[in-house]
DNA sequence: TTCCTAATTAATAATCATTATCATTAACTG
DNA sequence: CAGTTAATGATAATGATTATTAATTAGGAA
């Protein structure tokens, strides 16, 4: 077997599944399905999104990497070590936030009755520094015409 | 104006929003934008769940009330105090976590260079009791069995 | 090495939560 | 009370994710 299994399962190491851990474990980002797909597809050409969909549930599933659900769409890290994140309700921008032992010890003290806890998952909403000086472009903007055009119109995701 | 205004959005208040909000106010669960129009619907027999949803964004934008993501679901909670919740990986339920003052006085010292923070949202996954229990049944049945028909296959909504 | 079997794949259809569109209605402002 | 515009109802569309199925293949056993 080409990787640690975590648990007993019958698991096969398919080359799709190898490339797909290979590139989550390269990038520092949060890729989505859909981005690791793009990827995976440059060395393995007739890989389906379906078939990226269902090793990264594997690859969750055995704890091999994590899932950040952000604004209704999974993305995906291989870095388990425990860390914390912080999204942009704007722009949906990630950052990771390491070293927050504040936060670390607080979580192993968490005890709740009827309940084994496994992972906490913690998800700072804000604003980041980019948007905000967008905004305010935008308000200044909007102080000056008043009245234009129509809005475009976009699927928003929600936090 | 019927209820407390937080932004200064030109904002009405319409019987569907009225309805929407009293029900989540009058209920300790958290419900998802389907239960909760089906609950309105009782009194509204008209209202669309597009409506619902429509007014459980705007709520939710206003600071009335709080959106929880949970694998994959917005789950809507009219108890905007500052609370947790931990969540099971197996059924779904969503347990409040009141009173962890421990966690709250560390996030409050939370500092991140390049963004504003707002709102934390934690996350606990973990078992529940009750699908524990359930989980060692069904694995001493298998047990006893170790071949029988197929499986119900059903929809999974990833945490 | 070769065979066997179940895990996995590619291709594609289906699902389902959520949002967009738009003509119509109704809440608030003056 | 009238004008404006936010909000609604009805419905279509969107998009992320999962199900289905016949064909393939990884990896243990012979």
């Amino acid at each position: 077997m080409l990787w640690e299994v975590l648990y007993l399962k019958k698991t096969r190491m398919t080359n799709q599944r190898l490339k797909i851990l290979e590139y989550l474990r390269s990038v520092k980002t949060h890729p989505t399905a859909e981005t690791v797909y793009e990827a995976v597809k440059k060395t393995l050409p007739t890989i389906t999104l379906a078939t990226v969909y269902r090793n990264l549930n594997h690859l969750a599933e055995t704890g091999e990497i994590n899932r950040l659900l952000v604004r209704g769409v999974s993305h995906f890290d291989a870095d388990t070590s425990c860390h914390q994140h912080a999204v942009c309700k704007e722009c949906g921008r990630i950052i990771d936030l390491h070293k927050n032992t504040l936060i670390q010890e607080s979580l192993k003290k968490i005890r709740i009755p009827g309940f084994k806890p496994r992972t906490v998952c913690i998800m700072i909403h804000g604003i980041c520094d980019k948007c905000e000086i967008n905004n305010k472009k935008r308000k200044e903007q909007r102080k000056k015409k008043k009245k234009t055009g129509k809005k475009k119109t976009k699927r928003l995701l929600r936090s």
